[in-house]
DNA sequence: GTCTATACGGCGATAGAC
DNA sequence: GTCTATCGCCGTATAGAC
């Protein structure tokens, strides 16, 4: 409601740098510092002109999920449009970007407590989910043999893992994360989940993952 | 550091009230109520008592994370004793409990970015896995069958999958984690990692899991 | 050792001046 | 559209009463 609010003119580049400016101090010291008076700052601005763009503080953490939303599930389409024929692979591989859940993570930790913004993360994980759901269906419609997961439950250990993964890692704490990642990875050469194809594990993409996701 | 401090005797009934009146409002209103003022006047006490017992703010919570921690290393040694037949079936269960993963989840968003919190976080989460690993290890020299993940893998899934589980419901983010669990229940019941016995499923426990951990 | 009183700067939010 | 002034709450520091 509030988050919908677009003050100024459509094409004020004021809001955009403001946003700009939030999601780098967002990146760079977390979201604690993302306060009026510190954007102001960074932006050479009064903190009372962030204000008039995102009435409440929480607005400028919904436009700033939107946005990083609409990036994330750009690149997640091409990504799926350019390696069909291993949806699952796209998926586990898009997951354990480490910049993108780092920002994730740092959002949930945000939204724990702050229901605009919680919503707002459940609105953003369920689209980009919708699409991942999509690939992972039509493929195993085609290659599945019946009897693994359902492409559901395949998303959510292709996604959820990662997010576990780096979610205790950035506490420190121990655990076989790297036995867990080569688990899969196995699984993944194996071809498993759609078997009628020798499915060889990579066609150009070498074994490491990406780390360069845009931090959104 | 300034956590290890322990002002005043070490009978001091003030400062386990204050921690219970502390730990109340982080279950009742979240974290961010936890303040000198408010904790004060649940406690009936001025906010500079507060103060005098836990200095910086951390400290309260630091203290309340280790008194949480040490109550389920209790809890779940009991368990681990009370069915020594299945350790990954009762670390299953004691990690889908609610209320204490609410609490854990609680504290790892508080620890997003406030180091003494997050490091405390590291150890607690640390020693119970060192618990946890133990009774695996040993279950595993006596039952596995060298296939299957190992112990540290298998620690990971029967504690991770019920936390990143409750994450994403928390948040409303729809996935399928109704297969999941149903999923690993099957493989629990199938006496698998730890094949040389038919592995009943339940003894006597009901196949409802326990929801009432205390919450810390 | 325990506890109170007070002050300071930073915060989100609001009302209103230009 | 832009910016200022002000409010109440926060964590923290300190001085001192009992």
């Amino acid at each position: 409601m509030a988050a919908t609010r677009r003050v100024g003119t459509q094409t004020s580049g004021t809001r955009d740098l403001l946003l700009d400016c939030a999601e780098r101090l967002m990146v760079e010291e977390g979201y604690a510092s993302v306060t009026y008076r510190k954007v102001a700052a960074k932006a050479g601005v009064t903190s009372g002109l962030v204000q008039y763009y995102f009435p409440a503080i929480d607005d400028l953490f919904v436009a700033g999920i939107r946005r990083a939303n609409e990036r994330n599930l750009r690149q997640l389409t091409e990504a799926l449009e350019a390696r069909p024929d291993d949806p699952k692979r796209v998926l586990w591989e898009y997951s354990r970007d480490e910049a993108a859940t780092s920002v994730m993570l740092e959002f949930m930790a945000l939204g724990n407590h702050r229901k605009s913004i919680r919503s707002e993360i459940a609105d953003a994980t369920n689209r980009v989910r919708e699409v991942q759901l999509a690939a992972l269906t039509s493929y195993w419609r085609e290659h599945g043999n019946g009897e693994d997961p359902s492409p559901a439950a395949m998303l959510f250990l292709m996604t959820g893992l990662p997010k576990m993964i780096q979610l205790e890692e950035g506490f420190g704490i121990l655990a076989a994360h790297e036995e867990i990642v080569a688990l899969v990875e196995r699984y993944l050469d194996s071809g498993a989940w759609g078997t009628d194809r020798g499915n060889q594990p990579n066609v150009k993409a070498p074994t490491k993952r990406p780390r360069s996701r845009p931090k959104g």
